[in-house]
DNA sequence: AGCACGAACGTGTATATGCACTCAAAATCT
DNA sequence: AGATTTTGAGTGCATATACACGTTCGTGCT
């Protein structure tokens, strides 16, 4: 299997084509999840605490695919605005992380924006692109996760 | 064209798939980019700074598909470096930025390491994954442009 | 019990990202 | 020419991201 030349043209670089989409998708969220005020990872990482109970930031760390580092900073607003709350748990070193009600809350009104956002993407991309998009996501994190 | 309803498990999330991609990406080509100091956006930056000779912020806002502010802030790395330059046009409003011998010297010795990168997350993927991969994002990216 | 190792987490530092706001200069209108 | 609008760019603020390093605590070994 030999691959044909590399082109060096920046455009013709992964790293660039996805961060570009990333940079691109997070807009359109963002703008519709602007009313709660709340970012997207926000958003993410709310819905992650909501779902699983108590975890600790390890956990969250591999559910999320994201630096342990990054979610404790991600973590701050959240605890500020009082819609997570911290707690110590049986081994000391780990911290526990729960949505509060006012954190259920929030999600919940989140929720819809959320779901807006996500028609108004999927219906600009239709139907196929959009299961190809996330097939060859998928696929390709699969692939790339070993490295 | 009815969609199925909307699951709400946030990997179905079009916004966090992509963002976790980037994510994953962006450590590849940052390892390999270590050596010489840049980081990956600094990278294209300064490879389209180097092939567009002088170039206003604003173009190259247009040419990244980024931010013009976040623009401003990336550049100061590499003029502090001096691996990029800023002068005013006749435009008295414009800066131009134009790639130092420096900084055209840096990218031909990053260029290799970018390769590297790219070859691998290439290989790691196959060729029909890279091509399906790259062209739903070309494809999205046209469709969500204009949202 | 005491020690060595590993696990879980936070901090320092640096970059990336973009919105709202402001400033200065060019272009256009009257 | 003078006033208004438009354009190009920087700053303040807040968040996102992760590597290197240090700290604390559990675990297992002797």
């Amino acid at each position: 299997m030999s691959n044909p030349p590399l082109r060096l043209s920046p455009t013709e670089c992964t790293c660039f084509r996805v961060r570009g989409a990333a940079r691109r998708v997070t807009q359109i969220y963002s703008r519709h999840l602007a009313p709660t005020g709340l970012k997207i990872s926000q958003f993410s990482l709310l819905g992650f605490v909501s779902a699983e109970g108590p975890v600790s930031i390890g956990r969250l760390s591999d559910l999320l695919a994201t630096d342990r580092t990054t979610l404790t900073r991600n973590l701050n607003p959240l605890l500020k605005s009082g819609l997570v709350e911290r707690s110590v748990s049986d081994d000391k070193r780990r911290h526990e992380l729960a949505a509060t009600l006012a954190g259920r809350a929030m999600f919940k009104r989140a929720l819809p924006l959320w779901a807006a956002a996500e028609q108004e993407v999927r219906t600009a991309m239709g139907a196929k692109l959009t299961s190809d998009l996330h097939g060859a996501l998928e696929r390709s994190m699969e692939k790339l996760a070993t490295l």
